[in-house]
DNA sequence: TAGACTCCTTAACGCACGTTAAGCATTCGG
DNA sequence: CCGAATGCTTAACGTGCGTTAAGGAGTCTA
Protein backbone atom coordinates (compact mmCIF):
# COMPACT_ATOMS: atom_id res chain seq x y z
CA UNK A 1 0.00 0.00 0.00
CA UNK A 2 1.31 3.48 -0.59
CA UNK A 3 1.40 5.44 2.43
CA UNK A 4 2.13 8.86 3.03
CA UNK A 5 2.30 9.29 6.55
CA UNK A 6 3.55 13.42 6.54
CA UNK A 7 2.23 15.63 8.84
CA UNK A 8 -0.87 14.08 10.72
CA UNK A 9 -2.39 16.81 12.93
CA UNK A 10 -0.76 20.06 14.11
CA UNK A 11 2.40 22.02 13.66
CA UNK A 12 5.14 22.93 10.88
CA UNK A 13 3.28 23.04 7.20
CA UNK A 14 4.12 20.82 4.20
CA UNK A 15 7.83 20.63 3.17
CA UNK A 16 6.19 21.27 -0.36
CA UNK A 17 8.77 19.02 -2.50
CA UNK A 18 6.44 19.66 -5.31
CA UNK A 19 2.84 20.85 -5.33
CA UNK A 20 0.44 19.48 -3.33
CA UNK A 21 -1.71 18.62 -5.75
CA UNK A 22 0.49 15.92 -7.85
CA UNK A 23 1.02 14.56 -4.65
CA UNK A 24 -2.52 13.76 -3.56
CA UNK A 25 -3.19 13.09 -7.17
CA UNK A 26 -0.25 10.05 -7.54
CA UNK A 27 -2.66 8.97 -4.24
CA UNK A 28 -5.81 9.17 -5.81
CA UNK A 29 -4.13 7.51 -9.12
CA UNK A 30 -2.81 4.72 -6.89
CA UNK A 31 -6.52 3.88 -5.86
CA UNK A 32 -8.24 4.03 -8.28
CA UNK A 33 -5.91 1.43 -9.95
CA UNK A 34 -6.22 -0.99 -6.65
CA UNK A 35 -9.66 -0.49 -5.82
CA UNK A 36 -11.17 1.14 -9.18
CA UNK A 37 -12.50 4.51 -9.54
CA UNK A 38 -16.46 4.12 -7.92
CA UNK A 39 -14.57 1.86 -5.37
CA UNK A 40 -12.38 5.03 -3.85
CA UNK A 41 -14.52 7.64 -2.14
CA UNK A 42 -13.43 10.71 -1.81
CA UNK A 43 -12.85 10.28 2.05
CA UNK A 44 -10.62 7.11 0.63
CA UNK A 45 -8.09 9.75 -1.01
CA UNK A 46 -8.20 11.98 1.66
CA UNK A 47 -7.52 9.83 4.51
CA UNK A 48 -4.64 8.70 2.37
CA UNK A 49 -2.93 11.81 1.57
CA UNK A 50 -3.63 12.37 5.52
CA UNK A 51 -6.54 15.17 4.77
CA UNK A 52 -10.13 15.18 4.94
CA UNK A 53 -12.28 14.76 1.85
CA UNK A 54 -13.68 17.82 1.32
CA UNK A 55 -10.01 19.37 1.71
CA UNK A 56 -9.54 17.76 -2.23
CA UNK A 57 -11.97 20.22 -3.71
CA UNK A 58 -9.18 23.09 -3.02
CA UNK A 59 -7.12 21.52 -5.01
CA UNK A 60 -9.51 19.52 -8.06
CA UNK A 61 -13.31 20.51 -9.23
CA UNK A 62 -14.38 17.03 -8.23
CA UNK A 63 -13.89 13.32 -8.01
CA UNK A 64 -13.84 13.11 -11.96
CA UNK A 65 -11.14 16.00 -12.24
CA UNK A 66 -8.98 13.80 -10.83
CA UNK A 67 -9.26 11.03 -12.88
CA UNK A 68 -9.05 13.32 -16.08
CA UNK A 69 -6.15 14.65 -14.93
CA UNK A 70 -4.70 11.62 -13.94
CA UNK A 71 -5.69 10.01 -17.27
CA UNK A 72 -4.33 12.94 -20.09
CA UNK A 73 -0.57 13.34 -19.43
CA UNK A 74 -0.64 9.45 -19.71
CA UNK A 75 -2.06 9.82 -23.29
CA UNK A 76 0.05 12.64 -24.14
CA UNK A 77 3.02 10.95 -22.99
CA UNK A 78 2.90 8.19 -24.84
CA UNK A 79 2.02 10.21 -28.24
CA UNK A 80 5.04 12.43 -27.72
CA UNK A 81 6.95 9.92 -27.14
CA UNK A 82 6.05 7.47 -29.91
CA UNK A 83 5.92 10.48 -32.35
CA UNK A 84 9.76 11.19 -31.03
CA UNK A 85 11.17 7.46 -31.70
CA UNK A 86 9.45 7.30 -34.79
CA UNK A 87 10.95 10.62 -36.22
CA UNK A 88 14.56 9.46 -34.90
CA UNK A 89 14.11 6.40 -37.97
CA UNK A 90 13.25 7.94 -41.19
CA UNK A 91 12.85 5.04 -43.55
CA UNK A 92 13.70 2.47 -41.32
CA UNK A 93 11.06 0.66 -40.15
CA UNK A 94 12.37 -1.83 -38.45
CA UNK A 95 14.40 0.36 -36.11
CA UNK A 96 11.49 2.37 -35.83
CA UNK A 97 9.37 -0.31 -34.48
CA UNK A 98 12.63 -1.30 -32.10
CA UNK A 99 12.39 1.74 -30.54
CA UNK A 100 9.04 1.93 -30.01
CA UNK A 101 9.09 -1.24 -28.54
CA UNK A 102 11.62 -0.36 -26.04
CA UNK A 103 9.62 3.16 -25.45
CA UNK A 104 6.49 1.43 -24.52
CA UNK A 105 7.61 -0.87 -22.69
CA UNK A 106 9.72 1.39 -20.20
CA UNK A 107 6.80 3.25 -19.94
CA UNK A 108 4.60 0.10 -18.56
CA UNK A 109 7.25 -0.70 -16.27
CA UNK A 110 7.48 2.69 -14.79
CA UNK A 111 3.81 3.45 -14.32
CA UNK A 112 1.97 0.00 -13.74
CA UNK A 113 -0.80 2.02 -11.85
CA UNK A 114 -1.33 4.60 -14.66
CA UNK A 115 -1.44 2.01 -17.19
CA UNK A 116 -3.68 -0.10 -15.66
CA UNK A 117 -5.82 3.37 -14.41
CA UNK A 118 -6.13 3.38 -18.53
CA UNK A 119 -7.03 0.10 -19.11
CA UNK A 120 -9.95 0.13 -16.79
CA UNK A 121 -11.50 3.26 -15.51
CA UNK A 122 -11.58 5.09 -18.97
CA UNK A 123 -14.99 4.87 -19.53
CA UNK A 124 -16.04 6.27 -16.06
CA UNK A 125 -15.13 9.47 -17.34
CA UNK A 126 -17.90 11.68 -19.10
CA UNK A 127 -18.29 11.96 -22.81
CA UNK A 128 -15.72 15.34 -23.47
CA UNK A 129 -12.50 14.18 -21.62
CA UNK A 130 -13.05 11.14 -22.61
CA UNK A 131 -13.26 11.83 -26.52
CA UNK A 132 -10.46 13.82 -25.69
CA UNK A 133 -8.34 10.60 -24.70
CA UNK A 134 -9.51 8.36 -27.37
CA UNK A 135 -8.30 10.73 -29.82
CA UNK A 136 -4.76 10.89 -28.27
CA UNK A 137 -4.96 6.82 -28.24
CA UNK A 138 -5.99 6.74 -31.28
CA UNK A 139 -3.35 9.04 -32.86
CA UNK A 140 -0.51 6.68 -30.77
CA UNK A 141 -2.03 3.18 -32.25
CA UNK A 142 -1.40 5.01 -35.79
CA UNK A 143 2.00 5.84 -35.10
CA UNK A 144 2.51 2.27 -34.58
CA UNK A 145 0.10 0.94 -37.54
CA UNK A 146 2.21 3.18 -40.03
CA UNK A 147 5.43 1.73 -38.81
CA UNK A 148 3.91 -1.97 -38.97
CA UNK A 149 2.36 -1.54 -42.61
CA UNK A 150 5.46 -0.40 -43.68
CA UNK A 151 7.11 -3.95 -42.19
CA UNK A 152 4.84 -5.91 -43.45
CA UNK A 153 3.22 -5.04 -46.47
CA UNK A 154 1.20 -8.21 -46.32
CA UNK A 155 -1.31 -6.56 -43.25
CA UNK A 156 -4.31 -4.17 -44.63
CA UNK A 157 -4.47 -1.33 -42.19
CA UNK A 158 -7.32 -3.11 -39.94
CA UNK A 159 -5.03 -6.32 -39.31
CA UNK A 160 -1.85 -3.63 -38.64
CA UNK A 161 -4.27 -2.41 -35.94
CA UNK A 162 -5.58 -5.46 -34.17
CA UNK A 163 -1.61 -6.33 -33.93
CA UNK A 164 -0.89 -3.35 -32.03
CA UNK A 165 -3.48 -3.49 -29.78
CA UNK A 166 -2.30 -7.46 -28.94
CA UNK A 167 1.05 -5.88 -28.40
CA UNK A 168 -0.16 -3.13 -26.15
CA UNK A 169 -2.10 -6.16 -24.10
CA UNK A 170 1.27 -7.78 -24.07
CA UNK A 171 3.59 -4.74 -23.05
CA UNK A 172 0.55 -4.04 -20.79
CA UNK A 173 0.67 -6.74 -18.95
CA UNK A 174 2.97 -5.50 -16.30
CA UNK A 175 0.83 -4.14 -13.67
CA UNK A 176 -0.40 -8.22 -12.89
CA UNK A 177 3.01 -9.08 -12.11
CA UNK A 178 4.61 -8.45 -8.68
CA UNK A 179 8.39 -8.22 -9.03
CA UNK A 180 9.52 -11.19 -9.38
CA UNK A 181 11.29 -10.67 -11.80
CA UNK A 182 14.31 -8.19 -11.93
CA UNK A 183 13.07 -5.30 -13.94
CA UNK A 184 15.54 -5.13 -16.70
CA UNK A 185 15.22 -8.95 -17.19
CA UNK A 186 11.37 -8.53 -17.38
CA UNK A 187 12.22 -5.48 -19.75
CA UNK A 188 14.44 -7.59 -21.66
CA UNK A 189 11.57 -10.56 -22.01
CA UNK A 190 8.78 -8.43 -23.08
CA UNK A 191 10.56 -6.49 -26.27
CA UNK A 192 11.79 -9.60 -27.44
CA UNK A 193 8.43 -11.10 -26.96
CA UNK A 194 6.45 -8.29 -28.66
CA UNK A 195 9.38 -7.57 -31.67
CA UNK A 196 8.81 -11.73 -31.94
CA UNK A 197 4.65 -11.40 -32.05
CA UNK A 198 4.73 -8.54 -34.15
CA UNK A 199 7.31 -9.30 -36.91
CA UNK A 200 7.44 -13.29 -36.81
CA UNK A 201 11.50 -13.47 -36.61
CA UNK B 1 -22.34 -8.68 4.92
CA UNK B 2 -21.04 -11.77 3.34
CA UNK B 3 -24.34 -13.14 1.84
CA UNK B 4 -24.98 -17.08 1.01
CA UNK B 5 -25.71 -17.91 -2.34
CA UNK B 6 -28.18 -19.64 -3.20
CA UNK B 7 -26.17 -21.24 -5.66
CA UNK B 8 -28.27 -24.06 -7.26
CA UNK B 9 -32.57 -25.27 -6.35
CA UNK B 10 -31.67 -27.01 -3.11
CA UNK B 11 -34.88 -28.98 -2.87
CA UNK B 12 -35.96 -32.15 -5.66
CA UNK B 13 -36.48 -30.09 -9.08
CA UNK B 14 -34.38 -30.19 -11.39
CA UNK B 15 -31.92 -27.44 -12.85
CA UNK B 16 -34.08 -26.29 -16.17
CA UNK B 17 -32.69 -26.48 -19.53
CA UNK B 18 -32.26 -22.11 -19.98
CA UNK B 19 -32.84 -20.89 -16.34
CA UNK B 20 -33.86 -17.39 -16.04
CA UNK B 21 -30.96 -16.86 -13.59
CA UNK B 22 -28.46 -17.78 -16.12
CA UNK B 23 -30.35 -15.57 -18.76
CA UNK B 24 -29.93 -12.80 -16.31
CA UNK B 25 -26.72 -13.53 -15.66
CA UNK B 26 -25.44 -12.68 -19.11
CA UNK B 27 -27.40 -9.46 -19.23
CA UNK B 28 -25.69 -8.58 -16.10
CA UNK B 29 -22.17 -9.59 -17.41
CA UNK B 30 -22.72 -7.63 -20.12
CA UNK B 31 -23.37 -4.03 -18.41
CA UNK B 32 -20.51 -4.60 -16.06
CA UNK B 33 -18.35 -5.40 -18.92
CA UNK B 34 -19.21 -2.08 -20.29
CA UNK B 35 -20.06 -0.13 -17.58
CA UNK B 36 -18.08 -1.87 -15.11
CA UNK B 37 -19.14 -3.29 -11.70
CA UNK B 38 -20.06 -0.14 -9.34
CA UNK B 39 -21.24 2.07 -12.13
CA UNK B 40 -24.02 -0.50 -13.16
CA UNK B 41 -27.36 -0.36 -10.45
CA UNK B 42 -29.52 -3.31 -9.84
CA UNK B 43 -32.44 -1.30 -11.01
CA UNK B 44 -29.91 -1.01 -14.43
CA UNK B 45 -29.88 -4.46 -14.14
CA UNK B 46 -33.70 -5.10 -14.06
CA UNK B 47 -34.11 -2.65 -16.54
CA UNK B 48 -32.25 -4.49 -19.00
CA UNK B 49 -33.62 -7.97 -18.26
CA UNK B 50 -37.34 -6.11 -18.68
CA UNK B 51 -38.09 -6.56 -15.10
CA UNK B 52 -37.64 -4.33 -11.65
CA UNK B 53 -34.22 -4.54 -9.41
CA UNK B 54 -35.35 -6.16 -6.19
CA UNK B 55 -36.77 -9.07 -8.91
CA UNK B 56 -33.07 -10.11 -9.52
CA UNK B 57 -33.08 -10.97 -5.51
CA UNK B 58 -34.99 -14.11 -6.65
CA UNK B 59 -32.18 -15.44 -8.65
CA UNK B 60 -29.32 -14.23 -6.71
CA UNK B 61 -28.49 -13.63 -3.16
CA UNK B 62 -26.91 -10.08 -4.05
CA UNK B 63 -25.41 -7.92 -6.31
CA UNK B 64 -21.94 -9.66 -5.35
CA UNK B 65 -23.77 -12.97 -5.92
CA UNK B 66 -24.18 -12.15 -9.24
CA UNK B 67 -20.33 -11.01 -10.18
CA UNK B 68 -18.87 -14.29 -8.47
CA UNK B 69 -21.77 -16.83 -10.26
CA UNK B 70 -20.15 -14.60 -13.21
CA UNK B 71 -16.56 -15.02 -12.79
CA UNK B 72 -16.00 -18.89 -11.36
CA UNK B 73 -17.39 -20.47 -14.90
CA UNK B 74 -15.03 -18.69 -16.29
CA UNK B 75 -11.60 -19.53 -14.38
CA UNK B 76 -12.86 -23.30 -14.43
CA UNK B 77 -13.90 -23.18 -17.47
CA UNK B 78 -10.50 -22.45 -18.56
CA UNK B 79 -8.25 -24.30 -16.64
CA UNK B 80 -10.31 -27.31 -17.15
CA UNK B 81 -9.94 -26.32 -20.98
CA UNK B 82 -6.48 -25.76 -20.64
CA UNK B 83 -5.65 -29.13 -18.63
CA UNK B 84 -7.79 -31.01 -21.26
CA UNK B 85 -5.79 -29.58 -24.36
CA UNK B 86 -2.23 -30.10 -22.39
CA UNK B 87 -3.14 -34.29 -22.02
CA UNK B 88 -3.63 -34.53 -25.44
CA UNK B 89 -0.47 -33.87 -26.42
CA UNK B 90 2.11 -36.12 -23.21
CA UNK B 91 5.75 -35.48 -24.19
CA UNK B 92 5.17 -32.74 -26.59
CA UNK B 93 5.56 -29.62 -25.80
CA UNK B 94 4.93 -27.97 -28.97
CA UNK B 95 2.37 -29.40 -29.22
CA UNK B 96 0.73 -28.74 -26.63
CA UNK B 97 1.30 -25.10 -26.28
CA UNK B 98 -0.07 -24.75 -29.58
CA UNK B 99 -2.99 -26.25 -28.47
CA UNK B 100 -3.09 -24.16 -25.55
CA UNK B 101 -2.97 -21.05 -27.57
CA UNK B 102 -5.73 -21.99 -29.82
CA UNK B 103 -7.89 -22.68 -26.96
CA UNK B 104 -7.05 -19.42 -25.41
CA UNK B 105 -7.82 -17.37 -28.05
CA UNK B 106 -11.51 -19.10 -29.26
CA UNK B 107 -12.33 -18.54 -25.55
CA UNK B 108 -11.26 -15.09 -25.80
CA UNK B 109 -13.15 -14.23 -29.28
CA UNK B 110 -16.26 -16.18 -27.59
CA UNK B 111 -16.25 -14.57 -24.28
CA UNK B 112 -14.70 -10.83 -24.78
CA UNK B 113 -17.34 -9.67 -21.90
CA UNK B 114 -16.40 -12.03 -19.73
CA UNK B 115 -12.68 -11.76 -20.10
CA UNK B 116 -12.74 -8.08 -19.95
CA UNK B 117 -14.98 -8.49 -16.67
CA UNK B 118 -11.89 -10.76 -15.31
CA UNK B 119 -9.60 -8.20 -15.95
CA UNK B 120 -11.12 -5.40 -14.48
CA UNK B 121 -13.64 -6.21 -11.59
CA UNK B 122 -11.86 -9.43 -9.85
CA UNK B 123 -10.96 -7.15 -6.82
CA UNK B 124 -14.50 -5.78 -6.14
CA UNK B 125 -15.24 -8.82 -4.77
CA UNK B 126 -14.86 -9.94 -1.07
CA UNK B 127 -12.04 -11.98 0.44
CA UNK B 128 -13.01 -15.41 -0.34
CA UNK B 129 -14.52 -16.06 -3.70
CA UNK B 130 -11.71 -13.97 -4.71
CA UNK B 131 -9.04 -16.30 -3.27
CA UNK B 132 -11.03 -19.08 -5.20
CA UNK B 133 -11.04 -17.38 -8.63
CA UNK B 134 -7.60 -16.90 -7.81
CA UNK B 135 -6.39 -20.11 -7.02
CA UNK B 136 -7.93 -21.21 -10.34
CA UNK B 137 -6.09 -18.53 -12.31
CA UNK B 138 -2.68 -20.05 -10.77
CA UNK B 139 -3.60 -23.45 -11.70
CA UNK B 140 -4.65 -21.95 -15.17
CA UNK B 141 -1.14 -20.30 -15.09
CA UNK B 142 1.18 -23.01 -14.18
CA UNK B 143 0.10 -24.88 -17.19
CA UNK B 144 1.10 -22.34 -19.71
CA UNK B 145 4.47 -22.42 -17.17
CA UNK B 146 5.09 -26.31 -17.29
CA UNK B 147 4.93 -26.22 -20.94
CA UNK B 148 6.28 -23.23 -21.49
CA UNK B 149 9.43 -24.46 -19.27
CA UNK B 150 9.55 -27.69 -21.41
CA UNK B 151 10.31 -25.57 -24.43
CA UNK B 152 12.15 -23.16 -23.62
CA UNK B 153 14.19 -24.92 -20.65
CA UNK B 154 16.67 -21.27 -20.56
CA UNK B 155 14.08 -20.06 -18.74
CA UNK B 156 13.06 -20.11 -14.92
CA UNK B 157 9.83 -20.60 -13.65
CA UNK B 158 9.19 -17.07 -12.42
CA UNK B 159 10.68 -15.99 -16.10
CA UNK B 160 8.08 -18.76 -17.84
CA UNK B 161 5.37 -16.79 -15.66
CA UNK B 162 5.85 -13.28 -17.28
CA UNK B 163 5.57 -14.68 -20.79
CA UNK B 164 2.62 -16.73 -19.46
CA UNK B 165 1.00 -13.61 -18.68
CA UNK B 166 2.45 -10.98 -21.35
CA UNK B 167 0.60 -13.85 -23.91
CA UNK B 168 -2.94 -13.64 -21.54
CA UNK B 169 -2.40 -10.04 -22.54
CA UNK B 170 -2.21 -10.24 -26.05
CA UNK B 171 -4.65 -12.73 -26.45
CA UNK B 172 -7.08 -11.00 -24.11
CA UNK B 173 -6.64 -7.33 -26.10
CA UNK B 174 -9.88 -8.74 -28.20
CA UNK B 175 -12.46 -7.12 -26.13
CA UNK B 176 -10.73 -3.66 -26.79
CA UNK B 177 -11.18 -4.14 -30.93
CA UNK B 178 -14.78 -4.02 -32.39
CA UNK B 179 -15.07 -6.59 -35.46
CA UNK B 180 -13.60 -4.76 -38.21
CA UNK B 181 -11.50 -7.59 -39.51
CA UNK B 182 -13.00 -10.74 -39.79
CA UNK B 183 -13.53 -13.18 -36.46
CA UNK B 184 -11.66 -16.00 -38.21
CA UNK B 185 -8.39 -13.89 -39.39
CA UNK B 186 -8.81 -12.02 -36.22
CA UNK B 187 -8.28 -15.48 -34.76
CA UNK B 188 -5.09 -16.24 -37.10
CA UNK B 189 -3.22 -13.25 -36.07
CA UNK B 190 -3.73 -13.56 -32.44
CA UNK B 191 -2.63 -17.07 -32.81
CA UNK B 192 0.54 -16.35 -35.25
CA UNK B 193 1.74 -13.23 -32.92
CA UNK B 194 1.23 -15.51 -29.76
CA UNK B 195 3.11 -18.40 -30.91
CA UNK B 196 6.08 -16.68 -32.16
CA UNK B 197 5.73 -14.24 -28.90
CA UNK B 198 6.44 -17.31 -26.70
CA UNK B 199 8.96 -19.14 -28.82
CA UNK B 200 10.90 -16.78 -30.84
CA UNK B 201 10.36 -18.60 -34.22
C1' DT C 1 -59.95 -27.00 -8.24
C1' DA C 2 -56.75 -27.03 -4.60
C1' DG C 3 -52.08 -26.46 -3.86
C1' DA C 4 -47.53 -25.55 -4.86
C1' DC C 5 -44.25 -23.18 -7.38
C1' DT C 6 -42.30 -19.53 -10.15
C1' DC C 7 -41.75 -14.92 -10.99
C1' DC C 8 -42.78 -10.51 -10.45
C1' DT C 9 -44.60 -6.04 -8.24
C1' DT C 10 -44.59 -1.53 -5.23
C1' DA C 11 -43.02 0.69 -1.03
C1' DA C 12 -39.74 1.80 1.99
C1' DC C 13 -35.45 1.83 4.81
C1' DG C 14 -30.76 3.06 5.80
C1' DC C 15 -26.54 4.25 4.53
C1' DA C 16 -22.63 5.87 1.87
C1' DC C 17 -21.09 9.10 -1.18
C1' DG C 18 -20.10 13.56 -3.82
C1' DT C 19 -20.54 18.01 -2.95
C1' DT C 20 -21.33 22.75 -0.80
C1' DA C 21 -20.88 26.09 2.88
C1' DA C 22 -18.62 28.72 6.25
C1' DG C 23 -14.83 29.54 8.80
C1' DC C 24 -9.96 29.01 11.14
C1' DA C 25 -4.78 28.80 11.13
C1' DT C 26 -0.34 29.48 9.01
C1' DT C 27 2.78 31.58 5.56
C1' DC C 28 4.59 35.23 2.93
C1' DG C 29 5.18 39.29 -0.30
C1' DG C 30 5.51 44.30 -0.07
C1' DC D 1 2.67 44.59 10.03
C1' DC D 2 -1.02 43.88 6.96
C1' DG D 3 -3.75 41.30 3.68
C1' DA D 4 -3.89 37.90 0.49
C1' DA D 5 -3.05 33.20 -0.46
C1' DT D 6 -2.84 28.58 0.91
C1' DG D 7 -4.57 24.56 2.95
C1' DC D 8 -7.23 22.76 5.97
C1' DT D 9 -11.45 21.90 9.27
C1' DT D 10 -16.47 20.42 10.74
C1' DA D 11 -21.32 20.33 9.53
C1' DA D 12 -24.75 19.43 6.57
C1' DC D 13 -27.49 18.43 2.28
C1' DG D 14 -29.42 15.58 -1.30
C1' DT D 15 -29.44 11.65 -3.63
C1' DG D 16 -28.56 7.13 -5.48
C1' DC D 17 -28.05 2.53 -4.28
C1' DG D 18 -28.37 -2.25 -2.22
C1' DT D 19 -31.50 -4.45 0.20
C1' DT D 20 -35.80 -6.04 2.76
C1' DA D 21 -40.73 -6.62 3.25
C1' DA D 22 -45.12 -8.06 1.88
C1' DG D 23 -48.03 -9.53 -1.35
C1' DG D 24 -50.18 -10.92 -5.95
C1' DA D 25 -50.71 -13.14 -10.52
C1' DG D 26 -49.82 -16.92 -13.86
C1' DT D 27 -48.81 -21.93 -14.55
C1' DC D 28 -48.39 -26.71 -13.76
C1' DT D 29 -49.80 -30.97 -11.43
C1' DA D 30 -52.70 -34.32 -9.28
Amino acid sequence: MTTVDQQQRPGPPAPRRRSRRDEILEIAVGLFAARGYHGVSMDDIGSAAGVTGPALYHHFAGKEAMLVAALIPVSEGLLHGGEARVALHPGDASAALADLIDFHVEFALANPAVIALHLHELDRLPEEPRRQIRRLQRLYVEEWVAVLSKLRPELDASEARVLAHAAFGLMNSTPFLGGEVDRRRRAALLREATIHALTGH
